[in-house]
DNA sequence: CGCCTATTGGTGATGTGTCAACTAAACGCT
DNA sequence: AGCGTTTAGTTGACACATCACCAATAGGCG
């Protein structure tokens, strides 16, 4: 689709990327993976845990009866069956998740969280959330914020656009504001209640 | 380190993350992994490799003999020794890397393409360079890009501070576009001549 | 009911990433 | 020369992530 690409001359120029802008790129680039890192750290140092466990936990931790099915995980948190599947094995085998039979579906099962499943949630929730706030939010003005917002909104826009950009482009500078109904984009990413840890 | 953080009461209040704040990191993070989704297929598409298969085989097409000591690699893409040591393992057996012996050095080791590894990283490069403008640069305007190294220092600032903030802050604010002798935010993450293939 | 398809979840293989422990050569110092 | 320390690189164990494929049940429809 879209095979015009070729449209207003000089296309090989516009590929050209300057000292400058992989000057951006490679800071970005250091920025999340040292973000990450401090995460992880946090999280280890504070329950023990990895951010994939964490996720986990504070979705079961987050639901009404503690519990999910599979599925339920799985949308939540915006990975693949197959993954939750492994990430739940290893979890049932740390002691940290369990896994009972479901009664109304004999295909499913249900996930919950065992008594250090939910010393782990707890212990980690509360400071994960200070970390967050203390690397990320502390370090940016809300006019930076608005920024972060916008910008990835408009990398995710051209990642799902059919690339075929220039009218893509206009219509998001004009949705702008409103959340786009964007496949992924509407994950939820750990969080939201770890304050109410 | 830095004990005061209770510092002007409301402590636990400055830990409270909003609704809106959430959004942003959710976004953010939705925005990563769609992004190195994107570019992995990309590479994927184009010569049959993945990222960590692209940024070796670049580190090497860039060095002058077109070979590397692992030590090198390490430094160049701020990979550690055995990430590298496993990696090159993997692609040697692929058939895109060779290794041979260092005379000067009996420890040591060079690393240099086959021309497979050679066809790879030719047939990655440009179309490399490509999709990172059209999903990256092109989405964004000039102020935004300044947007993204000032937020990206930001983060890397609060970081690597000591975490008792307000005078690393302050600071920061200072130097703000001299570039930090960051420990590793000076890592150059791929690319950089991919313009050139 | 019996068949067909979709859904739920698991498995194995492979690749990626980190950590700790290891070998061996190089280096530095007396 | 001898000896402890650094440095280069590997290895094995483990966790994470994705893919392709599989088994069993659920659910619809004749």
């Amino acid at each position: 689709m879209c095979q015009l690409n070729a449209r207003m001359g000089g296309m090989s120029e516009v590929a050209a990327i300057s000292e400058r802008e992989w000057e951006v790129w490679r800071t970005f680039y250091g920025m999340r993976r040292q973000l990450d890192r401090a995460i992880e750290q946090q999280l280890q140092e504070d329950a023990g845990i990895s951010r994939p466990e964490f996720e986990i936990l504070l979705a079961l931790w987050e639901a009404p009866q503690k519990r999910l099915r599979s599925r339920e995980i799985a949308e939540l948190i915006g990975w693949e069956k197959s993954r939750i599947s492994h990430q739940v094995s290893r979890m049932e085998a740390r002691g940290l998740v369990e896994r009972t039979e479901c009664d109304s579906d004999l295909r499913g099962i249900w996930v919950g969280l065992t008594p250090d499943g939910r010393r782990a949630v707890l212990g980690a929730s509360r400071k994960h959330a200070l970390k967050v706030r203390e690397l990320f939010f502390d370090a940016l003005d809300a006019e930076q914020l608005d920024a972060v917002l916008e910008i990835s909104k408009r990398v995710l826009g051209s990642i799902d656009a059919p690339a075929c950009d220039i009218v893509a482009q206009q219509a998001q500078h004009a949705q702008d504001g409103n959340s786009e109904g964007n496949s992924e984009a509407e994950r939820r990413d750990s969080n939201e209640a770890a304050q109410r840890a």
